[in-house]
RNA sequence: GGGGAUAUAGCUCAGUUGGUUAGAGCGCUUCGCUGAUAACGAAGAGGUCCCAGGUUCAAAUCCCGGUAUCCCCA
């Protein structure tokens, strides 16, 4: 037996590779088995460090493993990026790179906090604060380590080859050391800033909540009714003078009164247009307050000297309120209009005067028009009243302004003193009193209830409030274009995403807040003064720094231990004041961002490994990292060193239930990850998602089917074609020579079509499309299996003989086989592994060479012929079905008429085989050959070359050339009455229409078009000679069938028997003696007989005394079975005397 | 509430600068072939190209409006 081959040397102090692979190919392998032996061969040889090694010292492919969170089970969407993670690598690896690849673990963040709390069964901050921090964070800690072990199980069965030993973990004290030392980096140019930021707020529980709070629970979000008032803010100043709007109101809208003190803007939409319309006949509530104060000494100049200003859309909706009876007179009564463009800048009346010092309160830009994109008129007055710390658009908007946050409640929700009317009350019951003393100013035009949905604290039940609070920024807008130009230099898969999701999103980028209210995470590294009146700030970017202030060299960043580091402000005399450390900790995403640089503790260690190993060459994650590590990459990196942080990335889709959903553990709507393993393997399931379109960015669908599919259309094949070759490479005991100049017209077919593999795999590997790469894959095997293997069948049946004839046959096999298990082994690592090194016997595929398609012929043209011989072959097949003459049938010709025969010469043979005629004509068409067999033209009208001379004839021509209505006279075409030019149609062959017409042309053939021009004619007249070849032809079918029913191996010499109970069948059969029945079926003696007067009794009863000797096994077909006219009884033995000679 | 994406056969998806008869694989039905195969080949059935409007000689494709689903941010 020489194949498998056994490992042939030891120079790589191999350990014994066990009986495995001494076991003889099976035609029916158990993958899942085979895999698992594959991975203990990796493990004990260590291939996985060898093909780094083997690399060493040349170019590098830096891949960047982003992390994932490790307090969880993995599941298909890590499968599937771990996946990518390897193959690409792997392949780059071939190619001749070296690729370290690091597994990184994300350790900190409010996911770990929610485990940690609920291990601990608690739910409140203050229980973490009473409990106190370290025993909390040690929770934490153990928490996101908890599920390594069952990580490192499932990255190893997936065959991901990744170096779990050297990895790196974000809450490693020289990980975080980086972090500090990058934000440290970005407040020194001056990137990171203190300032507010609006967020859902517990007033009870005196918490910012998280927008993952919001989520918590269905019932967070609930109906509410709250009082909505619409004020009027009088225009005032230079700028509404000069617009000709001095004192014209305008109408602003709100849903929490409460906010009103601090309103310090009204924002307009810049294309929105504005109306003002003058008090109505009727009276205006605002009026009528003014008119009782001054004592109404003329009530009708009030009423009609009163003008109001909001978005024109929505006057019909204030009509009543305006005076009007309706919303029609309101429109007409409109005097202008302006922009809310023009209304930038214009001051207005303040509504309070809390805040009117502005050197106290930096109020100097406040109580201004100011524009936001946001605004809309689908409710309100399309003016909207600006609280900059009760709302993050008002925030946002206001900040651009140059206003500022003025905080009017204190952290339990109440009043702070200044604001005196309402001070001390809750912000709720403060929207009354407040709605009152506005109608009682005369500012007050509506008031209504409203009626909305509204979040509420997942925790007490309490509505929340959105407030300002302290955070850090990182100062993204200000970098935000470089950002921008950086993104260009990115190779983004799909391509879309690059100036799509990623590139508007980085457009529109806006600051980062990188503060936290919470405790495991890496510390934001700032001390503040505790003392206001000596203010100072400190800012850490190393340990060093942090010894060289506070005397003791941390040994861990996490709080508490950091926020035990204190000191005297340095800068107050007096020595009372404190430096502390602010409590919040940085956004988790700050980690992730620092990978690159933090992994390797940069700049304290590998400053060089770092400048050389930054951009990364390949990172992979799902789309909506575009927000999430994609971006903070980005940033990061702009920010810190002017550069991208990758310059290849592929953003993946999501992968759903089978039900086309989110994949949901409840539902189990998604194959069992350990079942898929273990029923079809790894390599099945990364087959299926690395074939898929989810690489380029599509969602996909995860089912049992879609895996198993992968299984048979590539597995299986890829398989059964090394179980053959093996079969009878034993069969005939002989090792093939790797070798690519076989002359043989099938195996240069097949080593061209390798060489093309080969090309395209690798452009689209390189190009990260492994969805493309696995259908020529996919598309090659069917050639190799269902073309070559089926066509070579004899070539292999007959052997290599002792001076070397019939090793073609075998020699490109093989070479095809070792070329193709090195091009599918990113996508089959472990499959193609046990194949390569059965075939070769050695050490490992993934530590060879990538194949070399200039080492294969180039033939392009043997590949068209092949192809249209393969077209031929297929017509031909359908021919025969429609004529009902099945293939086993022999028939006389095949006539092929084409305009290149000469192409077609050298394969004859294989049609004549392939297709069971005895001849193959080959014609070469000529002008009149089309009609000589009655076929006929049809015209197919160009619509994109005529359409635009023609214009609407077109449509006319069309259907002429569709009905028929067209002549050819001379070369000219013409349709429908309208000449056409050369190139504005095409004249294709058609076969006639009616099977008559058919028939009284061709009388004895059938006729099919050939796809790409041509045609071909079968002879369907069949002789007695030939229907009893094909009668012989169905026995030997029926003596195979018999075989493989009797359990006989492939070689087992027979003895047979055929007993006919038809003699018209004997007779039949005795004219087919041209066929060898005996040689086809490895009978070495062999009789026909006829059925015996008597057959009564089983066969088994009488059959041996027919034969003369014992049957072993025997079949009877029915009449009619195949071409028998009578029952046909097939017996078979083995002959043991031959077989053991 | 905002931003983005998707919608084509029973299922998963292609569909080029618009070109008139919209394809593939799987599944289904029928027939054929087969001593490597858990396969394969041929044929058939299967379509409101999400809905409605517009541009055009011509729309699955371009534009506008809706609907549904998904993602991200609130």
């Amino acid at each position: 037996m020489t194949y498998p081959q056994q490992p042939t040397d030891n120079a790589f102090g191999l350990p014994d590779a066990g009986p495995v692979r001494d076991a003889a190919v099976v035609p029916s392998p158990n993958l899942p088995q085979i895999e698992g032996e594959v991975l203990d061969f990796w493990e004990k040889d260590g291939t996985f460090q060898a093909s780094i090694d083997n690399r060493e010292g040349a170019p590098e492919w830096v891949f960047y493993d982003g992390p994932p969170f490790a307090n969880g089970l993995p599941h298909y969407g890590h499968l599937l990026t771990g996946y990518a993670k390897d193959l690409f690598p792997r392949f780059q690896t071939m190619r001749g790179k070296q690729v370290h690849r690091r597994f990184g673990w994300d350790t900190h963040g409010l996911p770990a906090e929610l485990e940690a709390e609920r291990k601990l069964g608690i739910t409140d901050k203050s229980q973490i604060e009473e409990m106190g921090l370290a025993a909390f964070n040690a929770v934490a800690r153990e928490s996101v380590l908890e599920y390594t072990k069952d990580w490192e199980k499932y990255v190893t069965r997936q065959a991901r080859w990744v170096d779990f030993e050297n990895d790196y973990k974000t809450l490693d004290i020289t990980y975080m050391e980086s972090v500090i030392w990058a934000f440290k980096e970005l407040h020194t140019k001056g990137l990171a800033y203190e300032g507010y930021r609006v967020l859902p707020y517990c007033w009870r529980d005196q918490t910012p909540l998280s927008n993952h709070e919001l989520r918590m629970d269905d019932d967070v979000y609930k109906m509410r009714q709250d009082q909505t008032v619409t004020v009027t803010f009088p225009l005032v100043g230079a700028k509404a003078e000069t617009l000709g709007l001095t004192a014209v109101r305008a109408l602003a809208w709100t849903t929490t009164p409460w906010t009103l003190p601090t309103n310090l803007a009204l924002a307009v939409g810049p294309d929105i247009e504005y109306a003002v319309v003058p008090a109505g006949p009727h009276g205006t509530p605002d009026a009528e307050v003014l008119r009782e104060q001054a004592g109404a000494p003329d009530p009708t100049t009030e009423v009609l000297g009163a003008e109001y200003l909001l978005a024109i859309d929505l006057v019909g909706s204030y009509a009543k309120d305006l005076g009007y009876d309706s919303a029609a007179e309101a429109t007409a009564a409109i005097s202008r209009t302006v922009t809310g463009r023009d209304l930038e800048g214009v001051s207005y009346d303040r509504l309070f005067d809390y805040y009117a010092d502005e050197s106290e309160w930096g109020t100097q830009n406040a109580w201004r028009f100011v524009l936001a994109d946001y605004v809309t008129t689908s409710d309100g007055t399309g003016i909207v009243h600006q609280a900059p710390a009760y709302g993050e658009e008002d925030q946002i908007v206001c900040r651009a302004y140059d206003i500022p946050v003025i905080l009017s409640l204190d952290d339990g929700g109440k009043f702070l003193p200044h604001v005196t009317e309402v001070a001390g009350q809750l912000w709720s019951d403060a929207n009354k009193p407040l709605t009152q003393l506005i109608k009682s100013q005369g500012r007050l035009l509506r008031q209504a209830s409203y009626e909305h949905s509204y979040p509420h604290c997942w925790r007490c039940r309490n509505p929340l409030i959105y407030k300002a609070v302290s955070s850090w920024f990182v100062r993204v807008t200000d970098f935000r274009d470089r950002m921008v130009d950086l993104n260009q230099d990115v190779t983004w898969v799909p391509e879309n995403v690059k100036d799509g999701q990623f590139g508007k999103w980085i457009g529109n980028a806006r600051d980062w807040s990188i503060s936290r209210n919470r405790y495991w995470g890496s510390p934001i590294p700032v001390w503040k003064s505790d003392n206001p009146a000596y203010p100072r700030i400190d800012v850490y970017g190393s340990l060093d720094e942090l010894e060289a202030d506070f005397g003791v060299r941390p040994t861990d960043l996490h709080r508490p231990y950091i926020d035990a580091l204190t000191r005297p402000n340095p800068d107050d005399p007096t020595g009372q004041s404190t430096m502390r450390r602010i409590e919040d900790v940085l956004d988790v995403w700050f980690d992730s961002g620092s990978m690159p640089f933090a992994q390797v503790h940069y700049p304290f260690e590998n400053r060089e490994w770092f400048d050389s190993h930054n951009p990364a060459d390949f990172i992979v994650e799902y789309i909506g990292q575009t927000r999430g590590w994609f971006y903070l990459l980005h940033v990061l990196s702009t920010a810190l060193f002017d550069r991208p942080a990758f310059k290849n990335v592929i953003s993946h889709g999501i992968v759903l239930g089978n039900d086309g959903q989110k994949m949901s553990k409840s539902l189990r709507n998604y194959p069992n990850v350990n079942e898929v393993f273990d029923r079809d393997g790894s390599d099945a399931m990364r087959w299926f998602l690395m074939s898929s379109p989810v690489l380029r960015g599509g969602n996909l669908i995860v089912t049992e089917e879609g895996i198993r599919e992968g299984t048979r259309q590539m597995l299986l094949p890829l398989w059964s074609t090394w179980y053959f070759f093996s079969l009878y490479a034993n069969a005939t005991d002989y090792t093939a020579t790797w070798r690519t100049d076989s002359t043989d017209v099938l195996d240069r077919y097949l080593l061209a079509k390798t060489r093309d593999l080969i090309e395209d795999v690798t452009g689209d590997l390189e190009r990260l499309d492994s969805t493309l790469a696995a259908s020529r894959l996919r598309d090659f095997a069917d050639v190799l299996t269902n073309w070559y293997v089926r066509r070579s069948r004899d070539r292999f049946w007959a052997g290599v003989a002792a001076d070397g004839t019939g090793a073609d046959a075998f020699d490109t096999l093989y070479t095809v086989l070792e070329t193709v298990t090195r091009v599918a082994a990113p996508l089959l690592p472990l499959i193609s592994e046990r194949i390569w090194q059965g075939l070769t016997g050695g050490r490992s595929v993934h530590l060879t060479d990538w194949p070399d398609a200039a080492v294969f012929p180039a033939d392009p043209g043997l590949v068209t012929a092949m192809d249209q011989v393969r077209l031929v072959s297929s017509t031909v097949l359908s021919l025969r079905k429609k004529a009902g003459l099945r293939v086993r049938l022999p028939l006389a010709n095949l006539t092929v008429v084409t305009t290149d025969t000469a192409a077609l010469a050298g394969f004859e043979g294989i049609l004549r085989d392939e297709l069971n005629v005895k001849a193959v004509t080959l014609v070469e068409q000529s002008a009149d050959s089309a009609e000589s067999y009655g076929i006929t033209s049809k015209l197919t009208v160009n619509a994109r070359a005529a359409g635009p001379r023609l214009g609407k004839q077109v449509q006319q021509v069309i259907k002429a050339a569709r009905t028929g209505d067209w002549s050819e006279t001379d070369g000219v075409v013409t349709a429908g009455g309208i000449e056409l030019a050369t190139g504005e149609y095409e004249l294709e062959l058609q076969a006639a229409s009616t099977a008559a017409d058919a028939e009284s042309v061709l009388n004895s053939s059938a006729l099919a078009l050939l796809a790409g021009g041509g045609f071909v004619l079968l002879e369907t007249t069949t002789t007695p000679e030939l229907e009893a070849e094909g009668l012989a032809r169905d026995l030997i079918r029926a003596v195979q069938d018999t075989r493989k029913s009797a359990g006989f191996e492939v070689s087992d010499r027979i003895r047979l028997d055929l007993v006919f109970f038809a003699d018209t069948d004997a007779d039949t059969f005795a004219l087919a003696a041209g066929v060898d029945v005996a040689g086809e079926t490895l009978a070495t003696r062999f009789t026909a007989h006829s059925a015996p007067a008597d057959t009564a009794g089983t066969p088994s009863e009488w059959l041996p005394g027919l034969t003369g000797s014992i049957v072993e096994h025997y079949v009877r077909f029915e009449a009619n079975h195949y071409a028998n006219h009578g029952p046909v009884i097939v017996a078979v033995a083995r002959d043991k005397g031959t077989i053991n000679v």
